[in-house]
DNA sequence: ACCTCGCCGTAACGTACGGTACGGTACGGT
DNA sequence: ACCGTACCGTACCGTACGTTACGGCGAGGT
């Protein structure tokens, strides 16, 4: 019948969802190995309900990567009073916590079978992981952004361009480095740093005070 | 006997290098599904002389991996006379070039099957791929960086900083984009305006002078 | 008490594919 | 002429895994 369940509804039992949890942490340890049988046993249920659920292994990818990202999902940013200080702060904490879900365990695995099967199977994962990656980034990022610039601390034409320019900032190599297998320690002081280093950048670029901060090096 | 061939030193038959090839270009068409049936079928060899000169699918898959390696080998850039202009043509060339190999079909395979690879198998795919990319980027960019301090036109603490914040300002969302199947049409004139918008940015944040182009609209 | 439904556990099926074995052919050396 | 080497083509084996089928069981309804 093709269930083809829409997570992002979140019709999902309670127990659908542990099963998910287990088809997650698998993923995890063993990558884009798991086998059917495997999330069975994890999540001590039947195949047969696996693939009632589901419909089939891509399905149940694809309903993981999915039942991830609604978790995942961000508090915007916006306080009351808007200025140099809070933009800042806006920028940096969006940073850190980017980092911090990019250097997970969980995004590093779900971003590696996503990647295995761009563009190959039915239910496009990576069309997915796009969507709540790089792209559910740049509409959480762009409203904050355009403050920004309506209140006349940034300047820029495109809207787009500057995003991509505050991503490169802030993920650099990080994110293919670790997709590659590299460890990369990235301490909680380390995220914090860089954090700042790319909002600092960032502002030396599309800022529009004169101030001295041009090397990134905070102070 | 475990042959494990080490392209490296390139012992290779000219009809090995032609089975490579054919290795190659079906990992561009089926990515890592191909099968050693299908690469014995395309190369019009046996799997009998497969397994003998590369062990077994793992071995052909790190053979096929550093023989491209191989043949990307960039041309190092270091012009006589040295300044401005000519540190901004090296930058500009050297990220036009980079942008060119990502947006490859060639290296776009390469990466997803090393990613996918990534920390699991013996010949480390992930690491091979990691040398060859991002950190043969360095080793070829630092000592045009290097040579721009010196002369006095960069500034800069740590010369692995400043490399990696080119590398986000010229590669930023399009790696993982095109890894996750990202269409994103790289024209030649798309590359050039990118590469030379990564430069100024990068002259601007890390240059000595205090020339205007702050914003990454070039003139 | 009985039926139905949803689920677990397990066994079974089909197949794709990694890996091996073997016969046949061309060729260079002696 | 004979042998060894290297290779192609193909058939074959073993296994892992996706997928399906079936028997049993507890719960809720009637």
């Amino acid at each position: 019948m093709q269930p083809t369940v829409d997570v992002s509804e979140s019709g999902l039992t309670e127990r659908q969802k542990d099963v998910l949890d287990a088809a997650l942490a698998l993923l995890v340890e063993a990558g884009d190995t798991l086998t059917m049988t495997s999330v069975a046993r994890r999540a001590s249920c039947s195949k047969e309900s696996l693939y009632k659920w589901f419909g089939d292994r891509d399905g149940l990818l694809t309903a993981t990567v999915q039942w991830q990202a609604l978790k995942v999902r961000g508090v915007p940013v916006d306080p009351g009073a808007f200025n140099l200080a809070s933009l800042t702060a806006g920028l940096e904490r969006f940073a850190a916590d980017w980092l911090r879900v990019l250097g997970g365990n969980i995004s590093v695995a779900l971003n590696r079978v996503a990647v295995g099967h761009a563009g190959s199977d039915k239910h496009d994962l990576g069309a997915i992981v796009l969507e709540n990656g790089p792209f559910a980034m740049a509409r959480r990022l762009k409203p904050l952004l355009q403050l920004g610039r309506e209140t006349g601390l940034l300047e820029f034409q495109e809207m787009d361009e500057a995003f991509r320019t505050f991503f490169g900032l802030v993920v650099r190599d990080v994110q293919i480095r670790l997709l590659l297998g590299d460890r990369l320690g990235l301490t909680e002081t380390a995220i914090d740093g860089d954090a700042r280093r790319a909002t600092q950048q960032f502002l030396a670029l599309y800022g529009v005070q004169t101030k001295p901060a041009i090397n990134g090096h905070q102070s």
